[in-house]
DNA sequence: TCTGTTTATCGTCAGGCAGACGACTATGAT
DNA sequence: ATCATAGTCGTCTGCCTGACGATAAACAGA
C-alpha cells in the first residue's frame, strides 16, 4: 500500500488504566463512575485521550496521577512509587459506540492507599475487589454468565490485567510493588495469596522468598503491625527475575 | 476530563509485524525494503495503516496476508496456518517524522516456507536472520552498540517480538507453531535450539517433551527426512501451556 | 558386506527444589 | 498465667532436571 498522507484513517487514542493493589485480603481494581452517557452511572476504568505530542506511557502516568493522585515509580525513587507498564491495546470497531477509539491499556501495581479522592470527585472514584467486577473469575465454565459489569470492553480489559498481574508475579518481584517500602515476609506472602485467591503455607513460602538471591534485603528493623511475634522487615531486592519462579499452586 | 468529541486529536494508527521462522537452524525475520523516504531502501518490518472499519487482529491478519500469503491460523485449521498474537503498541510521538503514528505490533510464528514472495515484488520482502538484525542481542553490555539497522523503531520492536518469542516456547507449546503440521522430536528441538541459540541434550529434551501429557500426539508415521535412526512423527497436542515449563539454560 | 556416521530413543544416577508438616519463638490479649 | 497469633527454623519425601552411558536403526562409502 503506497503511503499516502492525506488518505489516513483518523482514530482516537485513549489510554485506559488497571489499577490494581490489595485492600484487607483482597485484589481491587480502581473504577471511576461514569457521568455522562453511554454507560451512564455505569463503573468503568480510568483513562482519557492521549494528547498529540504526548507518548503512551506519558499519557498514562498523567492520567494515573490526574484521578488518584498515585505517582509512578521513577528511576530514583525505586520503592516509593506504583509500577507501570503497557497491558495490551483494544481496538474493536465498536467498542465505543461514538466513534473509533484504539485504547491502549495500561496496568498498574500500586501499594495500599489511604484513599484514591486526589484529582475528581470523591465518590465517583473507589477501589473495587476484582471478585465482584469479574463474576465469573473462577474455571472455564462460562454457562451462565452475568452480563458486563463495567462500561465498554472494561470488563475484558480488567480480566487481562488481573490475568497478567497473577502470572508476571510468578516469575517476576513485582508483587512488592502492592507492599510499601518495607514490608514482612507475611505481608508478602498475603499479597500472594489475595492476588491469586489461594492459601500459601507460610513455612514455604518463607523459605522460598528469603532463599532467592535479590529478591528480599532485610532493612534491620523488625514489626509487629500484624501481631504475633515481631517480624523482619525488608526492602524489595536488585532482583527483577525470579528463577526458579514461585509457581501458583494448581486445581 | 469533560467528553468532547470535537476535541479528540486524530492519530493515524497502523500494525507493524515481527514475523518469525527458523530457516537453516536460524530464527529469522520477514523484512521489507522500504521504496520511498523516510528510510528509503532501509529494511523495515511489514505492516499498514488500519483501516477505518477494521479489527487490530483483522488488520495484521490482512497485511501478513498481501506481504506474505501466510495465513492465520483459523480454529479450523488448527495445525496449517501461522499463530498471531498482538506484541505491544509504540506510539512515541517523534517515532514517525511525518506525522503522529501509533503502531500496534503483531507477532506471528510461522513454519519455514517455501520464499515470501506472495504479495509485493519479489525482491524487496525477505527472510532475515535475527542475528543479523539485532547485532547485539547478547548480554547487557551495550557499549560500541551499532546504529539500528532497521527503519523507525522497528529494531526496537523486533526485539521485543524476538524476546516474547524467547519466552513464551518456555511455558507454552507455542514452538510448535515454527513447525510443518507433523515433525519429530529432533526437529522441534531444533526449534528451540535456534530460537534460543543454544544447544540442548536431545536425550533430556525427548524425555521432556514426550513426558508432557498432551504436547505431542505421535501420528504412527516415521520419517528419516533428517538422516540417521527413523524418527516417529507427531502433531501438536491440544495442550496450550507447559507445566512444568521448559526453561532455557542459564549463563 | 562391513564399518563409520548420524540421529533417535531408553536408562541410570545424583542434586535441587517444592509440598507436607513438626517444633519452637516472641509478641499481645484475657 | 494462659491463650491466640504470627514468625522462623528443620526434616522428610517425591518429582524434576542435568549429565551422561548405552542401544537402535537408518545411510554412505570402502
Amino acid at each position: 500500500m503506497p503511503y499516502d498522507p492525506s488518505a489516513f484513517p483518523p482514530f482516537a487514542v485513549t489510554v485506559d488504566l488497571v489499577v490494581l493493589t490489595v485492600r484487607r485480603h483482597a485484589l481491587c481494581a480502581l473504577v471511576v463512575r461514569r457521568g455522562e452517557p453511554p454507560y451512564q452511572g455505569r463503573w468503568a476504568l480510568p483513562g482519557g485521550f492521549v494528547r498529540i505530542e504526548e507518548d503512551l506511557g506519558a499519557a498514562a502516568a498523567r492520567e494515573l496521577t490526574e484521578e488518584t493522585g498515585l505517582r509512578v515509580q521513577g528511576p530514583d525513587d525505586l520503592h516509593t512509587g506504583a509500577h507501570l507498564e503497557q497491558l495490551a491495546t483494544y481496538g474493536d470497531p465498536g467498542r465505543d459506540p461514538r466513534m473509533r477509539v484504539v485504547s491502549v491499556a495500561h496496568l498498574v501495581l500500586a501499594p495500599d492507599l489511604p484513599t484514591p479522592t486526589a484529582g475528581g470527585d470523591a465518590d465517583s472514584v473507589r477501589w473495587a475487589p476484582v471478585d465482584a467486577l469479574l463474576p465469573s473469575g473462577g474455571g472455564p465454565d462460562r454457562s451462565g454468565e452475568q452480563p458486563a459489569l463495567l462500561a465498554f470492553d472494561h470488563s475484558r480489559i480488567l480480566a487481562d490485567g488481573v490475568e497478567r498481574a497473577r502470572s508476571k508475579i510468578e516469575y517476576s518481584s513485582l508483587a512488592t510493588a502492592f507492599c510499601p517500602p518495607e514490608f514482612t515476609v507475611g505481608e508478602l506472602r498475603r499479597v500472594y495469596e489475595a492476588v491469586w485467591g489461594v492459601a500459601l503455607d507460610p513455612r514455604n513460602f518463607h523459605r522460598k522468598v528469603t532463599g532467592t538471591p535479590g529478591f528480599l534485603v532485610p532493612t534491620g528493623g523488625t514489626t509487629t503491625r500484624q501481631g504475633g511475634r515481631p517480624a523482619q522487615l525488608f526492602r524489595a531486592g536488585g532482583a527483577t527475575v525470579l528463577n526458579p519462579p514461585m509457581l501458583r499452586p494448581e486445581v
